[in-house]
DNA sequence: ATTATTTCTTGATGTACATCAATGCACAGG
DNA sequence: CCTGTGCATTGATGTACATCAAGAAATAAT
């Protein structure tokens, strides 16, 4: 397990990689995300200070996820293995399962509009640190019609 | 840790309940469920034989998800507490994370054609089981959209 | 400061899927 | 046997969001 910094922008992960590792972020922020057959972006997650960010795939199977950097970080980096014996604690498992299962539910049944709104209210603190067009992609709509979105929200109040 | 039986239609859990069980199905085929603020349903995931059907919320805190039986069923009901000192092993969890990244990423990515080919790749006994409109609820689309893709493929071919 | 790059916005148009409504089927119960 | 009830299909129309294109605004680079 060792640590290491990266600049904004580096990549440390593509789709296709094997025995990818764990990332867990000191400082900085990461994302990942896939890359569609249309050539295009989806993030997944963003990973900001304390969390974990890695593709959750089968050991030697390549990996879905692309990751990088968003600002420049300070990283741990651990094979799977290695974070699994050294902190055997479900309970970030279970937080992160909780995670998805609410994303899932968002997708399958929330509007742009109120996806965004539960977006800004649960990542307070990542929404002043990136461009719209990333939370977009993150909520899985076009920067447009975030752009949209948030005419509508403040001529509604 | 009990046995239970129950039959097709019977509701194991709803919307707002706290401390919400784990439900292991040893035969039979369970599912579990939204419903959002129009009414709708949305299927969040079935279970058939061996699987694990649980609402992943924290403990003490308002579930989420409905769970009922599309078949009748022979369930092992467990508390979450008891369900991970009996069975520390994280393996199951990781599986789980991964089915559920997979979901994310064709939720986001994936039109409603590439999603129900996947589907029918991935789970062709739950197919057989169950109406086509419980499939277009996992899916995100209508029944009627269904029908359609289906009727596309069958003369793309 | 000036230029270059990226990001955000706005408008016009397109499209995938939803909604609504009608019909045909299958099968379950009396 | 008829008759209800749920499911699948099909058509007509609606809508949320995508796509394309052009400017404006903000950021970064020189």
């Amino acid at each position: 397990m060792k640590t290491i910094s990266v600049k904004k922008g580096e990549l440390l992960q593509r789709k296709g990689d094997l025995n990818t590792r764990a990332y867990i972020v000191e400082s900085g922020l990461l994302r990942s995300y896939i890359i569609d057959d249309k050539g295009k972006e989806h993030i997944y997650m963003f990973g900001a200070e304390n969390w974990l960010v890695a593709d959750n795939c089968h050991t030697d199977t390549p990996c879905q996820l692309f990751i990088d950097a968003l600002e420049d970080s300070i990283i741990r980096v651990a094979t799977k293995e290695e974070l699994l014996t050294s902190n055997p604690d479900i309970k970030p498992l279970l937080k992160r399962l909780n995670i998805m299962q609410n994303r899932i539910i968002m997708l399958m049944s929330s509007s742009a509009a109120n996806r965004y709104i539960h977006f800004i209210e649960t990542y307070p603190n990542i929404v002043q640190r990136i461009p719209q067009k990333l939370i977009a992609s993150y909520l899985g709509i076009t920067p447009e019609a975030l752009s949209r979105v948030r005419h509508e929200i403040v001529h509604k109040k």
